[in-house]
RNA sequence: GUGGGCAUAGCUCAGUUGGUUAGAGCGCUAGGUUGUGGUCCUAGAGGUCGUGGGUUCAAAUCCCACUGCUCACCCCA
């Protein structure tokens, strides 16, 4: 069997048993379904909601929401064409979740909306490893406050997620990139400032001096860490109340015993992000070292049409990053089957078939074999798919209406009349 | 977009200085048990050796091109 046809590059399949891909393990279909309910689990005893909204929006939304001068915008969008309007697939989650607040005036539930989410998202980046052109981010947003407990909330949100698997050898930066004015006026004295050395940087970093001046803070060669050293810091350029507010923040993160490195170099990619800024980091991913990243963007929801200010703070995490960071034994096993039917003859089959249904529909997990196949087939089967038991039905069994029960661990097999089988299984099954 | 690496069975991989019918382990199917799985034994199915071209009496093996994958740069989750 095959055919001619793979999936898109950057894309890859989730099957019901974890495979590898170059270096990457893809996990199981079962994996993926653990590590959300996780997720879930964590989200609902902080008290998000969830939020899903389609994968794809207009263009305009998100050159507006990320950021025109941005690569997501300028080179990495999904983008298509039908009756005239510009759509892309989303390539983030934030903007869609702004304009859905304020398209469905999500304010008039009242107080502060806490909203997560857990999708797909899609970038036309070049695929490496914990890079993918579809891949899937869990994240929050919280709409409404502009208060230092939603900022540190959000962060020990995040870093509750890492936790719940056991995820420690992490690193979490945080910083305050103050609002547009400031950081403008700080991007002109740091071009400023590094000018003069423009000998000495790295052709990447000379690139940036035009395109993206401030991404040469988070330069890795130590020559141009060394040169950054004297140079101007963002942080005496921010508001004398943004400074304020993120020395709130720093304090209530203490109070709850979340342990960050303050890093005044940090800066975030997407362009709707103001003040507070921290970012997740393992040194087990490989080059992708971000887990998760976030921030404050009180800016977003005026460039995208709102007519009053609308503070709001979160973060967005890779899941495909976040199965890298993962120790898989930790998740509990895959359902199998309470019980697999087997039987001998046609009559047998059929009698399976029908109580294939009836013990369904008390909640067991139920398996057959529907090619004919020999009982040693069926028995080795239903060995493979590890179910608790397995019913042998043939003539003896239908003449006696009694099952054939064998409990697979032990090999013990025991007749069960045909009229108590399912409480003997039910009982069994759940205990 | 720019570089490096890789491409042989479903999976992981052998394959000698180019040489007859391309192999192994695992997995799959079946038999060893006229009605019994896991261990064991036996057998079987499964490959146009990524594609196209070239060199040669002869190419999985050498050369060229292309494609795909992958890792890194860039960027970010």
């Amino acid at each position: 069997m095959s055919t001619s046809f793979q999936n898109i590059r950057g894309t890859f399949d989730i099957l019901p048993d974890a495979y590898t891909e170059g270096e990457t393990r893809i996990a199981s279909s079962a994996e993926w379904q653990a590590v959300e309910s996780v997720i879930d689990d964590v989200m609902r005893r902080y008290n998000y909601e969830e939020i899903r909204t389609p994968i794809f929006e207009p263009t305009e939304l998100v050159a507006r929401g990320v950021g025109q001068n941005t690569d997501i915008v300028q080179k990495e969008m999904f983008a298509f064409e039908r009756s005239d309007t510009q759509y892309v697939l989303r390539p983030e989650i934030t903007a869609p979740v702004m304009r859905a607040y304020l398209q469905h005036h999500l304010d008039q539930r009242g107080g502060v909306q806490k909203l997560f989410y857990v999708g797909p998202c899609f970038r036309a980046e070049k695929p490496q490893k914990g890079r993918y052109r579809q891949f899937h981010q869990f994240g929050v947003e919280v709409i409404g406050a502009d208060d230092a407990r939603a900022d540190a909330e959000t962060i020990a949100s995040m870093m509750a997620i890492y936790d719940a698997f056991g995820i420690d050898d992490t690193r979490l930066r945080i910083n305050t990139l103050g609002m547009p004015a400031a950081r403008s006026a700080y991007v002109s004295d740091l071009v400023d400032y590094l000018e003069p050395y423009a000998d000495e940087l790295s052709d990447t970093s000379r690139r940036r001096l035009e395109t993206n001046p401030l991404r040469i803070l988070d330069t890795k060669l130590d020559h141009e860490q060394d040169l950054l050293r004297d140079a101007p810091i963002l942080t005496d350029y921010v508001r004398d109340e943004d400074r304020a507010h993120y020395e709130e923040v720093k304090g209530l993160l203490d109070e709850l015993d979340v342990a960050y490195d303050e890093d005044p170099h940090l800066v975030r990619g997407l362009d709707y992000y103001t003040r507070t800024a921290f970012e997740l980091e393992s040194p087990s991913l490989g080059a992708q070292s971000a887990l998760a990243g976030g921030g404050r963007y009180d800016l977003l929801a005026q460039e995208i049409g709102s007519d009053e200010p609308v503070p709001a703070i979160g973060y967005a995490a890779g899941m495909e990053r976040l199965f890298l960071a993962l120790d898989t034994d930790r998740l509990p096993e895959p359902d199998r089957p309470d019980v697999f039917l087997a039987a001998l003859g046609d009559d047998a089959a059929r009698w399976v078939f029908r109580t294939t249904q009836t013990l369904r529909r008390e909640g067991l997990h139920v398996a057959f074999d529907m090619k004919g196949r020999s009982l040693k087939a069926q028995m080795r089967e239903a060995n493979r798919q590890d179910a608790t038991y397995t019913l042998i039905i043939g003539g003896n069994e239908l003449e006696a209406e009694a099952a054939t029960v064998k409990h697979m661990e032990s090999g013990e097999q025991t007749e069960v009349p045909f009229a108590e089988l399912t409480d003997y299984l039910t009982d069994r099954a759940t205990a």
